[in-house]
DNA sequence: CATCAAGCGGATATGGAATATCCGCTTGCC
DNA sequence: GGCAAGCGGATATTCCATATCCGCTTGATG
């Protein structure tokens, strides 16, 4: 199995006009703007208006949402591949761990887009998937070398680092705007609870909302009711 | 016996016909059901055909959904209310503590339309938003009781348990199905790093999930496409 | 047991939002 | 200068949830 050999989407069509070729440009830039900023959610009419370009110009360029999606998320999926082997290659095993659960969740911290296609088994299948397949090994690697180096419990599992990640970015969601660093907070309750050394604490990274701005959180969500 | 005037939310209405309140009680009972297994997203619709009965008669009844949630799910965010006052009233302030979560967690547990509506701050507004502020002082006196009598770390704030059990429940949420209890096992571990006692570990109550099963968990998703 | 308002069912109208197309006009390219 | 390629964006299409309407049925009442 080959990577994609042409540079990207022109395959066998004659290559695109100048001013076309922009656009896609201006359309792949402003979706993946808008990707990060709003999340997957996007339509492909507010991708071209973004790009200042009309809506037929769009669909003249990608067929749907999901080529756009694929076209740019395949490469982020990437970066968390790259996190990863970045933690497998750390020299102390627990900074392994640490850098891992830090590197993913910073990278979906600035990208809504990439944190629903790590979350959520929605869209973008059949790329991000194989990706997802790539990191599982390393996750293993890096839990392994940490377990023998003795530095985490003996209990603790390759899947558990993929479940806390998942546990933490809905919180990164939920207070993104009000406290967009609180999900440290509970990043180093978790450390804490896997570390062998059981002698320090770390110290909090940030600090709690109050009750006021907890409330807040709590109520004032953007998530669209489904109604 | 008869003449049950205003007891409820009958108001100024002539009192309905026998056949019509049974009708009313099928449609809660049925909301109930679907609510608890479906999440709030099903319809009135929906409803009405899980309770036997009509369209037109849900309609009659209840002017629209946000109704029927209100009716029911006040309830049972008071059932939350009833945990926290137990875990306050526990006599051993780390018990409290985890008496807490566990008991909010397993609620959420047996019914996903108490967990939506604790966790998404969208339907049901009002009323669920008082019960929530009557749990706030609840909660902050179990987390002062803990911080008072050293078991939990001083650093820990009453907000960390709401964030805690949002971010379980996102857990909670996405392995229902093919592994219902994995949430415990991040529960246990959050405890580890919350707990004064650093000289024992906990043992966690539940296996971590193969390599292959996180990828299922994480793959096939049932939540709708936005798209 | 006759009467009739209250209640019923469910086909269907309404509304809204996202997706996708079409067509008259413009523009890069040879 | 000619024309295929490209463009804009109004609009058709699809889908789905919400809500209504109306002819038929039924419980309550005298």
């Amino acid at each position: 199995m080959y990577r994609d050999d042409m540079s990207d989407g022109d395959r066998a069509h004659p290559p695109l006009r100048k001013d076309a070729a922009a656009n896609r440009e201006r359309l792949l830039r402003a979706a993946s703007d808008l990707f990060a900023e709003r999340g997957l959610e996007v339509t492909l009419n507010d991708i071209a208006h973004h790009a200042g370009v009309g809506v037929g110009t769009a669909y003249r360029r990608f067929a749907n949402k999901e080529e756009v999606i694929d076209a740019l998320l395949e490469e982020r999926m990437a970066g968390v591949e790259d996190v990863a082997r970045e933690a497998a290659a750390d020299p102390d095993p627990w900074d392994g761990v640490v850098h891992f659960l830090e590197g993913a969740l910073a990278l979906q911290h600035g990208d809504r887009g990439l944190a629903e296609m790590m979350n959520n088994p929605v869209l973008g299948d059949a790329r991000v998937d194989e990706v997802r397949e790539r990191i599982a090994p390393i996750v293993t690697e890096i839990v392994e070398r940490a377990k023998a180096a003795g530095v985490v419990r003996p209990d603790l599992d390759q899947s558990d680092l993929i479940f806390v990640q998942l546990a933490l970015s809905t919180v990164m969601e939920r207070t993104q705007v009000l406290a967009p660093d609180l999900y440290r907070r509970y990043l180093a309750l978790f450390l804490d609870g896997i570390r062998t050394d059981r002698e320090t604490l770390t110290t909090l990274p940030t600090r709690a909302l109050s009750s006021q701005e907890t409330h807040e959180v709590m109520t004032r969500g953007r998530r669209r009711a489904r109604s």
